[in-house]
DNA sequence: AGAAACTTGACTATTTTAGTCGGGTATATA
DNA sequence: TATATACCCGACTAAAATAGTCAAGTTTCT
């Protein structure tokens, strides 16, 4: 079991801003400089932060992006789930003939899986991106 | 975020054996039928549940496996280490010049990863066996 | 003897991951 | 207004992991 790059470097990049207190926009080149993220890796998990409302951009010279929230407001839970990474961690999917194994009923560790997914989601839905910078 | 199927197979496997009550072995044959996964595949999976004394198995004709101990000590956190499923989510590997981005220092999000390595550790460790057969 | 069932290593197709490549578009500033 | 800076975005790809299969055993019960 593995979190992704992608959620991870966002996590990182989203701590870089927040350690920022001034509200001048913050180009994605500096943060790959500082956090040795590939600048273009960080644009495309940029782009998914953005359609999920959770930086804005400032295009043009001296542009770069810009938190759409308060650091305190942003829940790491709403980061994985504009990455995709839906923290479902198992199968039993309901479409696939093979999820439960392919009986009506619920397979009998199904409950198991749910269980794991309500405690991992807890876990990213009470912390905040200010959370991380305190320290 | 995705636990393998392997670690799935092994749980769904132990569940079903830990369903009959009588102390005669089982074997995969019977398990993979009643559970929809490859006999050959099991076979793979219950070779590391018996090194690791989740199972003991018996040869020859009417043998098969049995749980290494009572299913209300079985944890689940075993069943995944023994699958080398150690639910240590995230990079920041200490041995790689990419883990925590190649600084000497711990990278932004380190404490984050470590905290959600116990949070999911603590589930694992805390279920039983047994406690997925009750209902 | 023969069948049932475990044992083991090697192999492979598919999928996912972790990026790169290359061509855009918008805007501040000189 | 030229140009550099920085965002925008789709397509592509190498490498690794996953999810198995295949083949050839060995052991033991009946």
């Amino acid at each position: 079991m593995r979190l992704n790059t992608k959620s991870r470097y966002a996590v990182m990049a989203l701590a870089d801003m927040a350690g920022f207190k001034d509200s001048r926009p913050i180009s994605l080149r500096d943060i790959s400089i500082r956090q040795s993220i590939s600048l273009q890796y960080l644009e495309q998990i940029f782009l998914k932060l953005k359609k999920n409302n959770i930086v804005k951009s400032i295009r043009g010279t001296n542009g770069g992006y810009v938190l759409a929230k308060n650091a305190c407001h942003i829940k790491l839970s709403e980061i994985f789930i504009a990455l995709n990474e839906n923290v479902k961690t198992i199968g039993c999917d309901k479409h696939s003939k093979k999820g439960c194994n392919g009986r009506s009923t619920k397979c009998i560790t199904h409950n198991l899986w749910d269980e794991l997914d309500l405690h991992i989601n807890a876990f990213f839905e009470n912390k905040k991106l200010e959370d991380l910078i305190k320290n």
